[in-house]
Order: structure tokens, then C-alpha cells, then sequence
DNA sequence: GCCAACGTTGGC
DNA sequence: GCCAACGTTGGC
């Protein structure tokens, strides 16, 4: 599943040939029609758009990534990895490894060291906004594709050609007060009716997308709950 | 290239 | 545990 991070990876993962540019197969194709700016081509004006489009704008993104806090078994693996897991590794920093859809993988690919994330606790008992963290190291390849161990071990990826990226991402600190889906939800709801920030946020727009963006707006008025009473 | 069947996500 | 939403697969 495009699910979470999960256990961390070592601080300095070894080098890696980073996405051969080559060949489009048939099963590739949504990664073509969501591919992300990133380094696209200084022509290619209809991924700009479309990025553009979906993120608002290049410069300075935002981001979520949703990760299960509470224990749960998949092929005989705890998948749990919350926001303590995360402060609990060296230099509080991990992979997120694990991501299996492609547009998801297609956002990971395009974050930049610097950005930052929120951490989304999702699939537990309360859903919602847990801290905030920072990308310290761009897209590689996530070792989980080729272990066959791994709940995300996946045979059809090949080490000349990996399909799935991991990016480093590093604790900053916890929200002031833990922000739930469901008050997220209030705002979405009132801003679509009436405008306002959380309108198009992608929590609600894109469902199931694991590692989504987040425009500036929309990131601003999250982190202004922090501030406010409990709704 | 369509689309039905299937599998996964994730809130409730 | 249920099930809606939606991505993926594979037959045709």
C-alpha cells in the first residue's frame, strides 16, 4: 500500500542511480500524465501547468504525509510508524519509504531539501495533524521495493530501474495542539461553501493520495489552529 | 482503449 | 468491522 514511512533507514543511505529517464511502458502511464514539474524540461509548459495547477506554485511547496501511528500487521510486518517513531530515530530523521502509488511517488520526487511537511496521523483512532517535519534529503530509490520480506516488496521493480522513491525526513517539532481531521474538516466544509483557504485542500479533494501538497494558504491557516480553542 | 472486477485506503 | 472512494489490472 502507499502507506506511511515506516521503520527508518539508515542516516546515510548508500548512492544510487537515480531514475533512469528511459523507456515509457504501458504501466508508467499515470506517472507520465501526473508527472511533477521537478526538473521538467524548460519547455515542457503543460507540466508547469499542471503543477502549477495542483500545488499552486514552485517556489516554496508544502506538504502532508499521512503515516499510521497504531500498530497493524501486514504480511506478518508492523506497519506503525507515528510522529514519536520519528522523533524516536537518530538525528530524529528517517525515510519515507513504502509509497506505491504514483502520483503520491510523483510528489515525493519533487520535494525539495528545505520543505516542509505535516505529519498526518491517519487509519488510528484520532485522524489528523500531528507535527511538523522537514525534507532533508530529495528522492532515491526505496530499498522496501526489492526486499521480499517487505510488506512493499515489489517484484515487478527492477535495481537498473526502480519504481518507488523514498525522500530523508527529519522532526521538527509537534504541533501546539494535535489539529483532527475532523476540525480540518469543518474549515473544508465552511471554505467550500463560502471560500476561504482549506477549500481545495487535497485531505478532501484527493482522498486517498498519501503524500500530498499543500499550498501556502493552505498550510498558513492549518498552522493558525494551532493558536485557537479546540472547535 | 474501454470498462468491469478487484484491491486498497482510511474515516467512521 | 463496514463500506465509499478510487486506483489498478486484465480481458476483450
Amino acid at each position: 500500500m502507499p502507506r506511511r514511512a515506516k521503520r527508518a533507514c539508515r542516516n546515510a543511505p548508500e548512492p544510487d542511480p537515480e531514475m533512469p529517464s528511459g523507456k515509457r511502458t504501458k504501466a508508467m502511464k499515470t506517472e507520465t500524465s501526473d508527472k511533477l514539474v521537478v526538473e521538467g524540461g524548460p519547455s515542457d509548459s503543460t507540466k508547469k501547468a499542471q503543477a502549477a495547477k495542483d500545488c499552486g506554485n514552485e517556489s516554496s511547496r508544502y506538504w502532508l504525509m499521512k503515516s499510521e501511528p497504531e500498530s497493524r500487521m501486514e504480511k506478518g510486518v508492523d506497519v506503525k510508524f507515528g510522529i514519536e517513531d520519528l522523533k524516536a530515530q537518530p538525528k530524529q530523521t528517517a525515510c519515507w519509504d513504502g509509497v506505491r502509488n504514483y502520483q503520491a511517488r510523483n510528489f515525493l520526487r519533487a520535494m525539495k531539501v528545505g520543505e516542509e511537511a505535516f505529519f498526518y496521523h491517519s487509519n488510528c483512532k484520532e485522524p489528523g495533524i500531528a507535527g511538523l517535519m522537514k525534507i532533508v534529503k530529495e528522492a532515491y530509490p526505496d530499498h522496501t521495493q526489492f526486499e521480499k520480506g517487505s510488506p512493499h516488496y515489489d517484484p515487478s521493480s527492477k535495481k537498473d530501474n526502480p519504481k518507488w522513491s523514498v525522500v530523508d525526513v527529519q522532526f521538527i517539532r509537534m504541533t501546539k495542539r494535535f489539529i483532527p481531521l475532523a476540525e480540518l474538516k469543518v474549515h473544508h466544509q465552511a471554505h467550500k461553501a463560502s471560500g476561504g483557504p482549506l477549500e481545495n485542500m487535497a485531505l478532501f479533494t484527493r482522498q486517498r493520495l498519501s503524500v500530498q501538497p499543500l499550498t501556502k494558504g493552505e498550510f498558513d491557516f492549518v498552522l493558525s489552529l494551532e493558536d485557537k480553542k479546540p472547535s
